[in-house]
DNA sequence: GGAATATCGTTCGTATACGAACGAGGATCA
DNA sequence: TGATCCTCGTTCGTATACGAACGATATTCC
């Protein structure tokens, strides 16, 4: 395509190869960000999808120490602090000291958590849904089959 | 699966079609994770993908307005503004107002930036290489298509 | 011309995301 | 037992991401 307007009409080719819009992570990028608007819209702007993840684990399989659920819901230790804060501070998530061993703090969903957790969950189904509405039946099963492997 | 333990033993089934683990959203989080690692570790940690994208973008198609260099690297006009501001810090861009719009202020790269860019454009197709190693190489244009259908 | 409307860039506040460093607690093994 | 190493949670700093509000400038339409 086209030289940068700055350079000094340097004839040089350089790597034409390289077109952006064309590079995965970018496209990626795009694909998450109307997923995170989809979520917004339908879930409330007052949960995100990162706290979500979280009240979802807690819902499934109880609590269980801090970094473990940041393993769990893909965020580091740094990430599921925050976010666990936060949570704590509207009360849908409850913590208390590992009996067994004195490193961990133990976190798990209020009984306010839970309701709200399960009040919720039709409408995180629906965001999936939307989601892959471009989509064909068969090309989703293809999507998610796919981007499992680049985990 | 489970209920959650502080659940006080409600035998209500609740919805148990639910797992986080499969929505879309989250492995798509996963795999977004993934890439924006190896960019780093490739790229090296002095420069992130989204900065990576206004310097590509400037590359390919010279300067513009900084509120359309954002929607061309999908970023809202807060976010563009720091990047550009980061950008600027390093000289690896330069601004001008808009000689036919007093509103608009244009963005191009500097030569610094344009010497800066060729110089990385062989890792940044490595990014995107690494990135789909692990998919076959039908797989790849696979995903790339279903992902654009989700921008 | 002038009012309503739209766009541009900026700022503020909040929420991920993560590298790096730190102290406290646990596990391993000589 | 004690030294070493690992894990856990915390804090700091930096960088996206974006809604909301703002003033300044353009455009549209009467």
């Amino acid at each position: 395509m086209a030289r940068p307007s700055t350079a000094a009409e340097t004839p040089e080719p350089a790597d034409e190869n390289y077109d952006l819009a064309e590079q995965v992570g970018f496209i990626m990028r795009q694909a998450a960000q109307r997923h995170v608007s989809i979520f917004n819209e339908i879930m409330g702007s007052d949960l995100t999808p990162t706290q979500w993840a979280v009240l979802a684990r807690l819902y499934q399989d109880g609590g269980s120490s801090q970094n473990l659920l940041g393993r769990q819901t893909a965020m580091d230790a740094a990430t599921i602090k925050g976010v666990v804060d936060r949570l704590l501070k509207r009360k849908l998530v409850q913590t208390k000291p590992d009996p067994e061993d004195g490193r961990r703090l133990i976190v798990e969903l209020s009984p306010a958590g839970i309701d709200y957790t399960r009040e919720l969950l039709p409408k995180a189904e629906t965001v999936t849904k939307v989601t892959l509405a471009p989509l064909a039946t068969n090309q989703r099963a293809t999507l998610v089959a796919l981007l499992k492997q680049l985990r």
